[in-house]
DNA sequence: CGACCTATTGATACGTATCAACCCGAGTGG
DNA sequence: CCACTCGGGTTGATACGTATCAATAGGTCG
């Protein structure tokens, strides 16, 4: 697997998440900033990024992969409290240790700042705060519609959360990729799934085919998901048909 | 009730939540900045703040008092997905309509700021900003190891760690009240706790009940509560012994 | 080919929800 | 003063959903 073939130039001007991630406001003058406490590095499916408890030397933007943040008990109950895609960032300024094991579910390509001289930055780019102040608070809404679902939907709204959650953005990625049935692409095994919903991966994998005998998706391989019918799917969520989205 | 005695001057050098609100790292120069648009609101015990879909004018502090933060399906199924007590904030800059209902569940005074105007503020005074942030990062977490207990844990457990999450906060208040045997008072009803566990009203108290046949707490009346053993309650949470505060 | 990993399916156990009855203290009004 | 109601809480019987334990299927890789 070339794993560094997209990034690996150190260039902001190439870089993918340059629009959307912590330093997406950013001028010129602010980016050489950033830049001269910033390294790259990568990780490969499978493969542990940190672990509760871990000093925080570093905070980090996810550019290519996806990650996950999970918190787990001693007997081994695993819950994922999150999920880190592209842009998305890792630590906190201001605390010490991490407070969750990240992962690499795919290959991962972190940009990476050191944690100290990246909170004197802040101090002093308001620009890089602010889009931080967003995007958390971006993050604490997704939390707390994890919560609702967590706290109070069936197996069943669960599965169909997900796909929808799933649906959404690959779906827009796609642009006007309608007329034809929406299929997305499981980024997630089952027992990642599980763990991010609350459940056993043998209930996933039950209500998977319980969905498909009842017509609400069609199931190609492990991980290709056809949705006849996106109405009917977010009925089944449990969700508001209004506004209220997941992510 | 009188609502108003406490805070009715208006005047900031006596406010309760002067050194932990947004406002905490002002200086008198910004403070003034503040105290042009800001009002203050009280609401009764029982009474809606805001609900759901409702367009988002101010966003507030909580002075006094305690608020929740629900979401609701139609069906009427419920999750709390936050506890706002004094110092907490209300809303957020850059969204047009509020994202849950906000309940008051004792007397509740708000701290109000028009949003616009709040949100040129932010740009213009960053300790105002470094400030939410840091809150928004510290409730980004709370919001996570709740979804740890509403995914993975058990009733009995939900119970344990909602007692424990009560009494760290109590017991430090009470400062060195060591020796005697803490106790506590419940600041919610049994249906405002099973929306926020994830549970019903009758589990619930099934789990009071069991706790105290097991001498793991001591039931005066609905709402005190005893816990001569500490350690035992908080073996019976399922958090790691170390570390990992819930809030 | 066998080894292994992920996913599916089945039988059963267990925990929590649901529905219903009852208790208790606080108001309220006769 | 007592009867009544009302809301919050507890307790009981039962239903239902998901977890658990176990067996099987399918795919990939050595």
């Amino acid at each position: 697997m070339k794993l560094r073939s997209a990034v690996d130039t150190h260039d902001c001007s190439t870089c993918p998440v340059r629009e959307r991630a912590v330093c997406a406001r950013c001028d010129d003058v602010e980016l050489a900033r950033l830049n001269k406490i910033k390294f790259y590095k990568t990780y490969r499916a499978g493969q542990s990024i940190a672990l509760r408890g871990d000093a925080l030397d570093v905070v980090a933007s996810v550019v290519t992969g996806t990650a996950t943040l999970e918190r787990v008990i001693e007997d081994g109950r695993t819950q994922m409290v999150g999920l880190l895609l592209p842009s998305d960032f890792i630590g906190r300024p201001g605390r010490e240790t991490l407070q969750y094991d990240v992962t690499a579910v795919s290959d991962v390509t972190l940009c990476c700042f050191m944690r100290k001289p990246f909170e004197t930055l802040l101090l002093e780019v308001p620009h890089v705060q602010e889009r931080l102040l967003q995007m958390a608070l971006d993050e604490l809404d997704a939390a707390r519609d994890w919560m609702l679902l967590l706290g109070r939907k069936t197996a069943r709204e669960k599965i169909a959360s997900l796909l929808m959650l799933i649906a959404k953005r690959t779906i827009n990625i796609d642009g006007e990729a309608m007329g034809d049935t929406p299929c997305i692409e499981l980024p997630i095994s089952r027992e990642t799934m599980s763990n991010f919903l609350g459940l056993t991966i043998e209930t996933v994998s039950r209500q998977f085919t319980g969905l498909r005998k009842d017509g609400v998706i069609e199931l190609d391989g492990n991980r290709l998901v056809r949705i006849p019918d996106l109405e009917r799917l977010l009925s089944e969520s449990g969700d508001d048909t209004d506004g209220g989205m997941l992510f």
